[in-house]
DNA sequence: GTGAGGAACTGAAAAATATCACTTTTTGAA
DNA sequence: TTCAAAAAGTGATATTTTTCAGTTCCTCAC
């Protein structure tokens, strides 16, 4: 039994080609002239939300939430990316403030681009603003996802979806032989999810239970990934 | 006291100008010379979640919600249109089928736009281009909103929210003199603040009991806003 | 290797929300 | 205008989720 066949994942979350595969020279140079490439140790942020983008950050290697903060400080991550992937153009699209701030989970490789140099290229190039159309739509869906399953489903079937994506999504970061080990704090998930701590660890117990999965330290590593999809596809 | 000032209303759903406003004139043309402009009568749909785009809507006049459908049936708001503004054009631009549904929430003048026609405006014009760029990224950051805010927010926070925003975007379609009036079905109320009809029927209750607004059937008067502000801005 | 501090986990009680079964009111079609 | 059907409103109960107040378990800096 496929994935694929019984969860519409194509919808979801998974990383999709790079937006900056495959530029035409010229766009690529642009882009490149200016960068600076550097090293971000866990929990660096890379920007705040309400304040001005000074430019775009690209993910060469290492893991990125995206994620609103309210009032009384509890935290909502709105996307998770990965390797490949662009964070922080949305302000500079809109020409607004950041709408959101951005956080390192782990530490990772990322190149910074001065925002004069983005717009230059997206303006230049009909490609580069193309493929943001794209990205930006299928970021959109993403979320009207994640929106509709925080309003519905039970914070047991979230954080099935959740695992099933987040486990497709570091694939790569795996060691090779054997199951693949999903590492994020159980507050992070939580904050994904949209609950408290408590509940994740709470259901993920039950879930070990199970026999679903079993963790090793703050590591999650699924074993039955057909009936976390059941469970997802639940209600 | 303004609302704007304790509240982030522009980070929220206000419209903003047209998206059609003040194209360059070739583009113009090409949109209309193949568009039809039609009634279409309340609860009908324009197009179904998951089937493949045929063209893009625009609201000349009405009322138009976003949502999409889970498997008990229950629906989530997206998004509310109104006048001026585009709809079904995420699909096209993603060249996937319809992420959402989108239905007409009371009768309203919308015209069809060709896919072909529309593709042919946005590869021509860097101006449209842009400007779909920024609608996206506008209302990428208004469901990150409400995103955050169904995940942290209680009913009666959420539904004041959702009543100044509602309020606010449709002060135009007001009789003139007096209270502005909401039109909306309590369905429609609770599938926009994402919970039961019965909730917002009783929220609405007390919020009538502590005359923070009056109803005359359906017809929802708001008499104190900055009320509505404090209970939404409350967490 | 160790121990201090952070993260993970647990249980019980309180609060919020969903559900069900029903009455009343409103609406719009004949 | 009437009158059925649809929508709105109500109350009681079940369920889910949050919160609080802890204990136990890792991790990594020394």
């Amino acid at each position: 039994m496929s994935i694929k066949g019984i969860f519409p994942i194509d919808k979801w979350d998974f990383k999709s080609e790079s937006i900056m595969h495959d530029l035409p020279q010229e766009v690529y140079e642009l882009l490149e002239k200016h960068k600076s490439e550097q090293i971000y140790k866990k929990n660096n942020v890379l920007f705040r939300e309400g304040t001005f983008p000074s430019g775009i950050f690209f993910i060469a290697r290492g893991k990125v939430k995206k994620y609103k903060t309210d009032k009384e400080g509890k935290e909502q991550i709105i996307y998770l990316a990965g390797p490949g992937e662009l964070v922080g153009y949305h302000a500079i699209l809109s020409g607004d403030r950041y709408p959101d701030s951005a956080a390192v989970m782990e530490d990772s490789v990322i190149s910074f681009i001065p925002k004069e140099d983005f717009i230059k290229a997206v303006e230049f190039s009909p490609v580069l603003n193309y493929r943001l159309l794209k990205t930006l739509s299928h970021e959109f869906g993403v979320l009207a996802n994640n929106l509709t399953m925080i309003a519905h489903k039970t914070v047991k079937e979230r954080l099935a979806v959740q695992l099933i994506i987040i486990r497709e999504k570091y694939k790569l970061s795996n060691t090779g032989e054997g199951l693949i080990e999903i590492n994020i704090s159980r507050d992070d998930l939580a904050n994904l999810v949209g609950t408290a701590r408590e509940n994740v660890v709470r259901v993920l117990t039950e879930f070990k239970n199970e026999g679903i999965l079993e963790t090793r330290g703050r590591k999650i590593m699924v074993q039955d990934v057909n009936r976390l999809v059941t469970i997802a596809n639940q209600k």
